[in-house]
DNA sequence: TTTACTGTACCGTCTGGACGGTATATCTCC
DNA sequence: GGAGATATACCGTCCAGACGGTACAGTAAA
């Protein structure tokens, strides 16, 4: 265990965002986090001092993460279109998991979680609509990618929905 | 009150649905579910020996709507494709809050749920390549409706999405 | 001395579920 | 036809355990 030393704030984060992802809120007690992030709950409570202030950290570092994610679009080799799609199939990444973790909160009429899904998907867009010239297929193809997302983080993933997909992007750029 | 008398089971997985949509599995608690049908405690517990056996009453009944659902979208009058899509934003129909309560369920992990929604979805994508032709065409107009359905219920909806899918559609077919 | 914890003990509330009871309708045997 | 048995559809209470959170004494390192 020679890695980049992950501070305990971040490991208890990580903790709390795969117990969300792997069984729903439900899963993620004070204890299963502080368990899973190998610290007492006491330890946990230092940090956090609420269940809530958990939920804040995880949006806060989702934020961050997010506008790093929108700088690697804005310059993908392949075109910011296919990156996008590429990363809304999940591919166990960091960001992966807090943005399933903070779409399971979204949907517990969690108003902050659903704002920071939101502002997050602006600049996605901002991106494809800037790459596309044309909003109707920016819009599409961000639908196409929560579609993507869905599939995925409700066991329905499809191997080849990528492959479908730019067939037909394929043939509408042939225009 | 002279409505057509819904059975109390029926009453209770509506109110199962309706809690778990409105404020995810962590609100539909028995006791809620019991007082939103306006049973106690005790006759719900008589028509479902326990959480579990709800759950498996809301995926039966919902096996049940979809098939019908898969009939109307047959033989509906503007096109299987806009059927589909169209009813893929949460119109408040019973189908589509028992759809949205499966999706929630299935996200906690749960392989009845995703089998559930697996079987439903396959249903719909033969009819979408039956009236596309088109195996990557359905597949992807499957993914936006997906897309829709997730924007829905997070709390991102967006008005116009719909008109800016049709609006690329229009481009495809026009090859 | 401050920071970053560990560990234990505890509290009030909520949760799933068990259980005993009740009202009413239907069926059974004489 | 009347007495009793049985089934159906519930009600309301109780309990053990889990949960979020508090409190606090101790520790090891910088």
């Amino acid at each position: 265990m020679a890695g980049p030393e992950r501070s305990t704030r971040d490991r208890l984060l990580d903790a709390f965002e795969t117990l969300i992802v792997g069984t729903g809120t439900r899963g993620a007690t004070l204890d299963a986090v502080a368990a899973a992030a190998e610290v007492s709950k006491g330890g946990l409570l230092y940090h956090f001092g609420s269940k809530d202030e958990l939920v804040e950290g995880m949006l806060e570092r989702l934020r961050r993460q997010g506008e790093q994610d929108v700088e690697k679009m804005r310059s993908a080799p392949n075109g910011a279109v296919d990156f996008y799609l590429e990363t809304s199939v999940d591919s166990g990444s960091d960001f992966d998991r807090a943005l399933i973790a903070a779409a399971r909160i979204a949907q517990e009429n969690e108003p902050r979680a659903s704002k920071a899904l939101a502002d997050l998907r602006e600049g996605w867009f901002e991106v494809l609509r800037e790459h596309t010239g044309d909003e109707s297929l920016a819009r599409t193809i961000q639908l196409i990618g929560d579609g993507l997302y869905f599939d995925d983080t409700t066991g329905l993933a499809d191997a080849n929905a990528l492959d479908h997909v730019r067939a037909v992007l394929r043939r509408l750029s042939a225009l």
